[in-house]
DNA sequence: TCCATCATGTAAACAGTTACATGATTGC
DNA sequence: GCAATCATGTAACTGTTTACATGATGGA
């Protein structure tokens, strides 16, 4: 069993699954286009894991006539299936955490600002900035809807924690008497 | 201006402004029991950070008596406290997006499971995880609500967050038919 | 013809973790 | 006396990003 497999590793084999037969390219496209902003999908990080992934027999090249740009057909092996399925099923604790969120970090650290002006400020910026995210996601997640049922689920999921953003967002301001800003 | 000063560095500054004059273990603690797995609080994260903040003059040595055990208790600066000033206000675009949720991340690849009944043991086992930590949640929010206002708002979000994220799992089982599983 | 995109890959920098190393203090 | 905690710090490792490097294809 092989150790200290990562989060990239998993979800590049799974995307791989997902489009297979695909290039490396098109790999790194889905993650460059996730709204989630875990990973970049740099070259410097997808190839060494495509690498490791191959040395491994998680996946294989298709074989196939080259083609002059040099592309390179990936395809999931059967192991590397179970691994996907492992990866999925053998949840660990860790993974239900609640996630790092860097606005609720800036909340946490409110009373440094100078002023509850300061505060509102921020918050109305904050609740601004997650409404716009918030629109644009809903958008592109009601684009796949037709497409692909289980990436429509997931994409529903971040909407929900928008939502959950935008009204603890709005609760907070309440607490540092943003009425009394708005109406006075 | 400083370029390039991180999430990890303004964090532990503003946790230092929070306890000063406090030593670098002090933070240390503060990260390391932290509810969210952003950081660990290693030692070969704090002190480099430290050293850095030093360096700005974002922060200085407390002058008193020699500790024995080399503690050197530390306090932020006027500058320091600007710098913490303009982090919370200037947020960037970016910090409103979606966070990663790896529970999430699986939900998007879910048809690579081999059975609608594996599909509804992943979904169930991560509803019980994610109700698992939002109860131990509850109890440490609720512990900081008298002692620290801001701290207690922010994990009022984490909760937020938590339970979006049960409400979300729910509809997903529905999908899945989860109910005839139980039911049967 | 030229620019955007497709397609590969490496090297250096960077940020953080783990493991190691040292030593004092406090409570059992 | 011994273990847990307090307190500092460094070295090696890991997993990313950024920047660099190359070249083909397709459409304006």
């Amino acid at each position: 069993m092989a150790i200290g497999i990562t989060e990239l590793e998993h979800c590049t084999l799974a995307t791989i699954r997902l489009h297979q037969p695909c290039s490396a390219y098109a790999v790194r496209q889905v993650f460059a286009r996730s709204s989630t902003p875990e990973w970049s999908g740099s070259t410097g990080a997808i190839y060494p894991v495509i690498k490791r992934l191959l040395r491994r027999g998680l996946i294989e090249v298709e074989p196939q006539p080259d083609d002059p740009r040099g592309r390179r057909d990936l395809r999931v092996t059967p192991p590397g299936e179970q691994a996907v399925r492992v990866w999925i099923i053998d949840l660990e604790p860790w993974a239900a955490k609640a996630t790092p969120d860097p606005i609720r970090t800036r909340v946490s650290f409110l009373d440094q600002l100078a002023s509850d002006d300061e505060r509102i400020v921020f918050l109305k910026e904050a609740e601004e900035l997650t409404e716009t995210m918030l629109e644009e996601l809903r958008r592109t997640v009601e684009a796949v809807r037709a497409v692909h049922a289980a990436e429509y689920l997931a994409g529903r999921g971040a909407i929900h924690q928008l939502e959950a953003r935008l009204k603890w967002l709005r609760e907070v301001i309440a607490c540092y008497g943003g009425a009394a800003v708005v109406n006075g």
